[in-house]
DNA sequence: CCGATAATTCGACTAAAGTCGAATATATTG
DNA sequence: CAATATATTCGACTTTAGTCGAATTATCGG
């Protein structure tokens, strides 16, 4: 079966070592933080680390760059944003006004480019 | 390890089927919609939609109720909303969830050519 | 009660995720 | 180049997710 990219989204972050990872690394901002950095703060040994990464790297969450002879890791933005917008998608038809709980106030409607339907590996 | 709701409803949603599931719940409303009718929908057959409407509903993020002979499932919006708030939450070290939109001054790479202010970890 | 409809549970199976030590690659410094 | 720091890949393993036919429970109309 086709895995979209929002499922590789949701699934890079349905898990409790990558999703403090990427807590992380939101908090962090674009800076960012070098694998060892993390390995230490999530008490997780570095090839368990990096298992990890890769799956939010490939997912497009977090991003990777090299600075001297470390890797760091910091959150895409963008790509949380489209996730966002995607689950929110069409909400209630979006015509009725029956979603009572409020169903999302505006975000910035790139999903057409972002996770919808994008086919890459 | 604990799972934590967040991972937890993360995870429900991180599948084909589910994901199709969640969006066509959140489409439809309020109101919901039949075991069969989703499973005539995803095309999937009615042990293997029991097995992912559990999952969505475990996860807190669909509402389940009997009317007559059929189970009606819905979509908790307020679910959606605290996941939502979740994963953007102290982005970019703020206290505030304001900065979702705004939450992307440059991306990593842009960071590091100097094209950013730069923040310290 | 009975027969039909709606959906779940059970069971057996296959596929994929996750873990982590040891070996390996990559980059820096002297 | 050699020694060191940083991080990944590999391999072997355990656990969990997912699939779906067949049997089972629940509900309705007569």
């Amino acid at each position: 079966m086709r895995t979209t990219p929002a499922v590789k989204a949701l699934g890079a972050l349905a898990h409790e070592h990558r999703l403090a990872l990427y807590r992380l690394l939101v908090e962090t901002g674009p800076d960012g933080l070098s694998a060892g950095v993390i390995a230490d703060r999530l008490r997780v040994p570095p090839s368990s680390l990096t298992f990890h990464t890769q799956a939010l790297v490939r997912a497009g969450l977090v991003a990777q760059r090299r600075v001297g002879r470390q890797l760091i890791y910091a959150a895409d933005f963008a790509a949380m944003n489209d996730l966002v917008v995607y689950l929110t998608e069409n909400c209630c038809g979006q015509g009725k006004v029956a979603c009572t709980p409020a169903c999302n106030p505006a975000l910035p409607s790139a999903a057409a480019r972002g996770l919808a339907k994008r086919r890459s590996a």
